[in-house]
DNA sequence: ACAAACAAGTTGCAATTGCAACACAATACT
DNA sequence: AGTATTGTGTTGCAATTGCAACTTGTTTGT
């Protein structure tokens, strides 16, 4: 899901004048957004990446959403709350600043591509949106072999086969579903023994049942 | 955080003919939106209520979103997977439909409450993704303990005081942060007893850390 | 006003999980 | 090529939690 599909580079160099683009250099460690700018605006990250954080009450930051290469974040969500959010560079990284308003109430010329670039930033919204939905759905399970199984049944589906590939690492899945790592093992290991998933090389799994 | 604020009665009477919005009722029950039909299409709950569920591969029936009167729902986000969502009358309720087309692409008046009403519409979807933010946020604690303490933390920044009203009961609450009704008492009991916190009459909480 | 339905509160016990502390394999770095 | 870092895999043990089975309040409906 690209924000700038089906526009053509000539559109999106006009439009990004249009709403007031500006690209700022950001090096690792920097900070993109933070809740004591209230600006709406719309990032998008043109190189590098970096991590929407929140920083809680007892000090601790925590990863809310990690943002690559021509991924958008969305500086509205930032005053919703007293919550301190912030963006932080991961690493050299350039970022593309577009003016909320100019986005929503936009020129006169009534150009096409702005609807094809509104009709995108929904999309990518409520993609975000769906992500949200099913990650709540594995967290929400009782228990660690439910989380797993559920999990991989969402893999299944989307891959519409019983041998799926896991896009992250174990240390990575065991912080996605919010479980110890050596727990989320030893479950594996459970559900290899009961026969319902079997461990193929790599990263590929079986699963028995769908 | 309503989808037609700022938008005059006689603006809203003829955007929504722009739009092609359809009046709908339903029954008790009665089905709103399953994941068979595509069409992309946004929904307002103009009376009654109704549950965003989601059906998985056992059969389990899960509430991903409740809505009320005055909600919006979209229909974009039940072609991303292959999964199986449905939006479900609970009780007589009425719903209005827009074509997600024409919101997108505007019709040739350029009126400015078609601007108001996409900046409304997208507030809502990033008020929706925050609040999973937030509720991801309590899931991924721990313990039921950091879960209520997040939680009462939010409360009370939101209403900035120590003395917070909990807006659900503790049923609600329980299955809310997904942990077992009766452990969320003890947890309860455990606070007051190490004078985290003290309860109040009815539903009212004092913090005595913050 | 009464019953029925729902919510709060309690507790023993067993199952699940997190934690700590490892060994070892794989990858990345210089 | 050698070292540092990161990921995998394992296990004992203690803490947390879910479950079941209650009792006691509190609402709601007729």
């Amino acid at each position: 899901m690209d924000i700038f599909s089906n526009i053509t580079k000539e559109d999106l160099e006009r439009m990004i004048k249009c709403m007031n683009g500006r690209r700022i250099k950001y090096k690792k460690n920097g900070i993109i957004l933070s809740s004591f700018q209230n600006t709406d605006i719309i990032g998008i990250i043109c190189s590098g990446s970096a991590d929407l954080i929140r920083i809680d009450y007892n000090g601790n930051k925590a990863v809310i959403e990690s943002l690559k290469e021509g991924n958008v974040f969305e500086s509205n969500m930032f005053n919703m709350d007293n919550n301190e959010l912030s963006i932080i560079a991961l690493e050299q990284s350039e970022v593309l600043f577009l003016e909320y308003k100019n986005i929503i109430n936009r020129c006169g010329n009534n150009c096409s591509c702005h609807n094809q670039f509104i009709d995108n930033l929904f999309k990518i919204v409520i993609s975000k949106l769906n992500n949200n939905y099913k990650r709540i759905h594995l967290l929400t399970q009782k228990t660690i072999r439910e989380k797993l199984l559920e999990y991989f049944k969402f893999l299944a589906n989307q891959e519409n086969s019983k041998r799926i590939r896991l896009p992250m690492n174990y240390t990575a899945l065991a912080e996605y579903l919010s479980v110890d790592r050596s727990a989320l093992m030893r479950e594996l290991k459970y559900l290899k023994e009961d026969r319902v998933i079997a461990v193929l090389d790599n990263r590929y799994i079986l699963l028995n049942t769908f």
